[in-house]
DNA sequence: CGATTATATGGAATCAGATTCCGTTTAGCA
DNA sequence: TGCTAAACGGAATCTGATTCCATATAATCG
């Protein structure tokens, strides 16, 4: 009976019908989202993938599960997108064009934003997984541009990756350009040298 | 000690129980939403109030009236700061304490935050509310300290003000004294001359 | 190929919370 | 004190989430 560990990642042989629902779902998850937003029906994907409700939940227990899994490509898009900033811009230029770079990314996938904030314990894997992901990447960007003498050394990687990110959140109010706009105006202030 | 006006068009008196019961309700919601946050069961508040869900639906048929109620006067107070700062405070300085004063009223009314951004279109007098009041405010605030040439002029009120109060807003993530620098970081972008 | 078995499925049943409805109670008033 | 409109409480209803399990099927083996 040692078999806890074939959650996913692969280790356990899914059944070809269960990889086929799985995906099936996934898709159709992608667009209720994108349309609905993360609050939707559990019902209305299951149905727009075929599937029973059961069978959603037999392969996503969580709606985080879902969410997760959803946006882990585009997360770690946006974090492999840093190294060629790093590669071809000046440091300060670099950090700039990878938090708009973040901006696209909150916007872009509508239930990113809400699901990370939500302050449900239930979602907790959600934002472990993504500032685990998004802090080092942020934390590098913010170390080479204060080596380079552009910005102050004195902001905290992380703090200032979830102040972005919650700037960056979709709603009623704004939108992606207004999100741009307020980012920018984070960067100037890390340009300005420390105040009192 | 305003005396309670009437709560919607009707210049009808309240019975004496009803007025009651409605103060109760106020208060059992603001004690509930402080502990549990907005989305807490409205039979929780009702049974906390010692009224049936019946009666509390009477006086606040949706639950963003009974937010509205609860944080109309810390907005209303909060507005009003800015007069103070205004007539005691540089400019600039003005602006920095005002922003500072909003962050505390988002991160002490935890319902607050979480409400204003929700999207959900039953919430929307609330934004409505919010912005309406706090929007002229900032705007005038903002308009004084680019007069007296300390920070730019190109920056919205409104855009800088749902920016602070998402930022500000409360959850797993984060503390009121991180909202304090992310907010601290926007004012000194405002103090960076324009970049291109 | 057919039998066997572990997996996987669909949707009915159950559960939780929101909202409505209506028979009963009560404040206000003559 | 009696009358009436206002207000009350909570049962009934509705909506959507989550669980459960009898049925179906992919994979494996002789």
């Amino acid at each position: 009976m040692v078999e806890q560990q074939e959650k996913d990642s692969g280790i356990r042989p899914l059944r070809a019908d269960a990889r086929r629902n799985s995906e099936a779902i996934l898709n159709a998850a992608a667009e209720v989202f994108d349309t609905l937003g993360v609050e939707a029906p559990v019902k209305v994907i299951a149905d727009k993938a075929g599937v029973g409700v059961g069978t959603l939940y037999r392969h996503f227990p969580q709606r985080p599960d879902l969410i997760k899994a959803i946006i882990q490509k585009e997360v770690d898009a946006c974090a492999d997108a840093a190294m060629v900033l790093v590669a071809n811009e000046e440091p300060v230029d670099a950090l700039a064009k990878w938090m708009q770079r973040l901006v696209d990314l909150v916007a872009t996938k509508r239930g990113l934003g809400p699901a990370l904030h939500s302050g449900n314990a239930a979602y907790q894997s959600l934002p472990d997984y993504v500032f685990g992901r998004l802090t080092p990447v942020l934390s590098g960007l913010l170390d080479a541009a204060a080596a380079s003498g552009s910005i102050r050394s004195d902001v905290d990687a992380k703090e200032l990756l979830i102040a972005c990110m919650r700037v960056a959140t979709p709603a009623s109010e704004g939108d992606v350009a207004q999100a741009r706009r307020m980012v920018a105006l984070m960067i100037d202030g890390l340009r300005m040298p420390r105040n009192g």
